[in-house]
DNA sequence: GCTAATTGGTTCACGATCGGCTCAGAAAGA
DNA sequence: TCTTTCTGAGCCGATCGTGAACCAATTAGC
C-alpha cells in the first residue's frame, strides 16, 4: 500500500496551525520539517500545497510560509442579489412553513436516494440510523436524526437539493423549532421515529423510490403531528 | 453453469463496505485481496469492476481503492451553521440540477396558489401573463416570465416557500443558465411559452389545484426539453 | 553596496506500490 | 465439443515517497 504520507503531513501542519503554534504567523521551513517529521523534502512540499490551495497558508521565495489569518471569504461585495436579504426573511419562518417544504423536498429526496445512492453513501445512512436507535438522550437523538435526514439528501445527486436541505436544518436549530422539538420529545416517540427512519432505511436498500417517498412522507407526517399538535 | 466466483467476492467486498471496514475510505490492493480470499487477482478485479460501476469504490492507478462515501461537505457535525458555504455552494449549481428543483417546488407552489390566492393575487398573476404575451424582445419577455413564476408563489401562504424559489431565481439569472435561455429563445419558443402559461392561469383562476399542478409541470417539461436539449 | 546564507520553486532519477491490460491454460457446466 | 469462468503470470503506466541537485528571490551580515 502505498503510504499517503502527504496527507498525514498535511493533517498534522494544520492542527498546528489551528493550536496556536506558530503565532507569529511563521511557519518553519521546508527542510526543517521535513527532518522533523523524518520525511522527504517533497513530501513537505506536496502537503504544504495541499494547505496552500485551501488558503490556509501563503508562501513566498526567499521570505518562507505564512499562516494566513485574514477569513478569505470576502463578502461577496456585488450584492447585486438580494441573497442576505432572502436569507435573513428565511429565517423568521414558521415551524408551519418549514413542515410543508420538508413535505416537499424531502419525499422526493428520499426517491432520488433510492436510485442514485452508492453503497457507500448508504452504509453513512446507516451508520447514522444506528447512531440515532443508540442514542437516549434527547440532544444525541436530534443530532443524529438530523444527521439521518441530511445523509439521506446526500445521497441524491442534485447538490441543489443538499443545500437547499442544508437551509432547513439550519432553520429547524433556530427557535422557535428547537423548543417546539424539546417539548414534543418523549422516549415513546423517539422510538416510534426510529422505527419509521428504519422503514426508510429498508426502502432505499431495497432501491424502491416510491417505497422511500411513501416512507419517507409518513415519517414526516407524524413530525407534524407531534410538533404542531394536530 | 460456471462458478460466478466474482460475484461471490463482490458480494463480500459490499459486506465490508456496508459493516465499516475501511472506514477510512481506503481498501486494500487487489493483490493483497486475492491472496486473503484464496483467489485469482483477476477474479478480483472483475469483482471490483461490478462494484466500480455501481459507484461504490473509485480507483485510481498508482493510488489504490477507494471507498466512495457522502461528499463531507454540508452542514458539518460540529454544528456551525455556515450559511455562507451553503449560498456559495449554490451559486456552482449545474442547470440540471436547478430544473430538477423547479420540478418539485413549482407544481406545488401552483397547487398551493389555486386554493390559496386572493383575488388580488390572481390579478397580478394575470396582469404578468398579459406583459409576457405583449413582450417581444427577449430580456423583455425574460423578465415578465420569471416575474409570472414568482407571482405564482406569491400566492402561496408559505412564505418561506416563496424564499426558496426567490433563490431559485436568483441563481437562474447567473451564469450558465442565462446564456443557456439565451440560445434556446426563438419566437415559437415565446409562444408555446405564453400558451403554458395560459393554462396555468385558467387553472388558477378555476381554482383548480391539481390542473394547475399539472400544467406547471407540463410547461417546465417543456422548459426542460428546450433549455437542455434533450 | 556586495556577498553569503536562507528559503521556496523546479526538476530529475530511483524504487516501490498499485490498478489496467493481455494471454494461455485449467476447470466446470451446456 | 464448446462456451464461460477462474487461474496464474507477465508487462505497462500512473502515483507516491525519497534523495539530490540547481534556480531565483529575499534577507542578513559585512
Amino acid at each position: 500500500m502505498p503510504r499517503l504520507v502527504a496527507s498525514d503531513v498535511a493533517r498534522t501542519l494544520r492542527e498546528r496551525i489551528m493550536s496556536g503554534d506558530w503565532a507569529d504567523r511563521r511557519v518553519p521551513p521546508e527542510r526543517a520539517l521535513a527532518a522533523e517529521l523524518g520525511v522527504a523534502r517533497n513530501t513537505v512540499r506536496r502537503a504544504m500545497r495541499l494547505l496552500s490551495a485551501d488558503g490556509a497558508i501563503t508562501r513566498h521565495v526567499g521570505r518562507g510560509t505564512f499562516v494566513v489569518t485574514a477569513p478569505p471569504a470576502g463578502p461577496d461585495v456585488d450584492g447585486t442579489d438580494d441573497l442576505a436579504g432572502t436569507i435573513a426573511r428565511m429565517e423568521g419562518a414558521s415551524p408551519a412553513d418549514i413542515m410543508e417544504i420538508r413535505l416537499l423536498l424531502e419525499p422526493a429526496a428520499a426517491a432520488f436516494a433510492a436510485t442514485d445512492a452508492s453503497i457507500g453513501d448508504l452504509a453513512a445512512v446507516e451508520a447514522a440510523h444506528r447512531e440515532a436507535v443508540a442514542a437516549d438522550d434527547m440532544p444525541g437523538f436530534e443530532t443524529w436524526d438530523a444527521e439521518f435526514h441530511h445523509r439521506i439528501f446526500a445521497c441524491a445527486r442534485n447538490e441543489l437539493l443538499r443545500e437547499f436541505h442544508a437551509l432547513v436544518r439550519v432553520l429547524r436549530n433556530r427557535a422557535p423549532w428547537f423548543d417546539m422539538k424539546k417539548r414534543s420529545f418523549s422516549e415513546t416517540r423517539r422510538l416510534a421515529y426510529c422505527q419509521e427512519h428504519g422503514a426508510i432505511l429498508a426502502a432505499l436498500l431495497d432501491r424502491d423510490p416510491e417505497g422511500a417517498r411513501g416512507a419517507m412522507h409518513a415519517h414526516l407526517k407524524t413530525v407534524e403531528t407531534n410538533i404542531l399538535r394536530r
